[in-house]
DNA sequence: TTTT
DNA sequence: TTTT
């Protein structure tokens, strides 16, 4: 079967990266992106997608993104379901970002190339270099400069629902590692 | 900005077609997405994703494709929120297909050659041309053979959630429409 | 059957705008687009996608990109063929961009919100509604402010094939619109 | 930057598979895509892309899809130039398949499920099992019933552009390889 | 014939 | 050099 997104837009809020019970880091943003068209009251609408990434990029994520930046998104869309606090059972359709691509050219937050935050597709990973996964082409293991100030959580167990992150953690677990 | 999905799964029920007030077709249909890796546990998943479409392929989609058909889909990811009966707001992402492609081959349903629904992507160009809009390249119009037996209801308002008819229909008005 | 391409690069030189006998404006321009991984040598290459894109959006290009231009396509991927002055058939596979999305941001050649192009993306519906097609939601008509210079040539017959164009204007017709 | 290609389309021809000196597989072939309109005369066209995959799902496509297999691809766009027996310059525009996904139903060539090759993102090669990269959750390593008869050369070197196996190899080597 |  |  085939499975494919592309999206353009800019993050809603600031990237939120956590880490699971192992280690595994997750950052979950949201991309605003503008329709092309106008409704019939005249007026451009925006589509407001949930995105997540994992490992090595969402660090990136984290690091180099921030409320307003520009990022594209090349990935999967992906379904999962949880019961929620009144036991009902909730859908939700989110995107999987493979890569992500920060588009705020030259001057924003600080990379100072547009930076590709490749994810599990790893091309480099064939000839053996397990560890840096994710890391491709771009230097951002070494030179990470001048980082966000970011208040990221470091949960034993994080929300099921990475996006509505309304204190009580549950049971995300390495389970959801789509990997 | 940019924003494009294209899928290829199988319907996991017949498809829902329903009419606007105005009269305006919309198909919904929920296509299930084997993933190319399997989990943790070592089966493979699937993502079951919703999908709506809009005029004319809507009704190429009700005629020709039903549960279990192997469908292409090529459109945008789009997100609305609506309250729920709890007074509760509803956040929901789908996938707007703008052409659905039937990969059936030969034998199945009935089109002879794998048919191509295209729909909306031209926009501003629906009012005015109503009669063929999408209908690109395909005959549907002329021989649309062994139509399947279809259920398909006649709402003056349809449920403002196409995926959860319920029966109680609410609230999908003209303005739903996305052009 | 399926077909989409979504690109995001630069360009690598302005885009050359042309127009068919009747009047159908045409651009192209190729995108440098930056692999995400390195090669053997360890340096990262780039891919130099040949695009097309027609009419209204055409336009909008030559007005708006210039060379080094950050933009995003969404198009397909179409093949063609010619013979050459030695009267060899030459085959040629380029993007048809259906939109084009300007990725500069604010400051740069002069768009102030990112613009969208869109393109032919309803193709029947060409015939008829002239004039406004493929300009989805933004505002190019009303303001264009500070064009950039532009050497445009309007041959009555153009390049056949639009990227070589090495003076000798060939045998381009309307027959090789898109629609 | 972004670059992304699905393709549903049908073979050509049988596929071509080849491997490099140091015996990586290679598979190159032509889907054929049908257009989703007509053109002014009315008939519909389709485009004719050139694709490449590697290593293992390489030779999965030599041994699951032959002559009018229907398949999915979801890749990139890549170019690449060489010089021709009379020292032109030539270049190529092709798609980079990573995943190929079978979409011959149940019936045809031999895989009894529709089989899906990954190709170089593959996820779990981030557990350590280099060697199998690319069999993402089917099966193929296992049980590969009854294979087409192939007749898939083995060059120490080859033809550098390997859709024109004009029978005088050249000068293909792993430098090609795309990671 | 290649962009930052 | 094109597929159903």
């Amino acid at each position: 079967m085939m499975n494919r997104v592309v999206l353009v837009g800019r993050l809603t809020k600031d990237p939120d990266l956590r880490y699971t019970p192992s280690g595994v880091a997750v950052a979950t943003f949201t991309l605003a992106v503008n329709r092309a068209f106008t409704n019939q009251q005249g007026d451009r609408e925006a589509d407001f997608i949930n995105c997540v990434v994992w490992r090595r990029p969402a660090e990136n994520v984290a690091n180099f993104l921030k409320k307003g930046s520009l990022a594209g998104v090349d990935g999967r869309v992906q379904t999962r379901s949880y019961d929620n606090q009144e036991g009902k059972r909730v859908y939700v359709t989110e995107v999987n970002a493979e890569s992500v691509q920060f588009l705020e050219p030259k001057n924003a937050t600080s990379s100072q190339s547009g930076g590709n935050y490749s994810g599990n597709q790893g091309n480099q990973d064939y000839r053996g270099n397990q560890g840096n996964y994710g890391n491709q082409g771009n230097n951002f293991g070494q030179n990470q400069p001048q980082e966000k100030n970011q208040n990221n959580q470091n949960y034993s167990r994080v929300d099921k629902d990475p996006f509505s992150n309304d204190g009580q953690p549950i049971d995300i677990s390495d389970d959801d590692l789509p990997f």
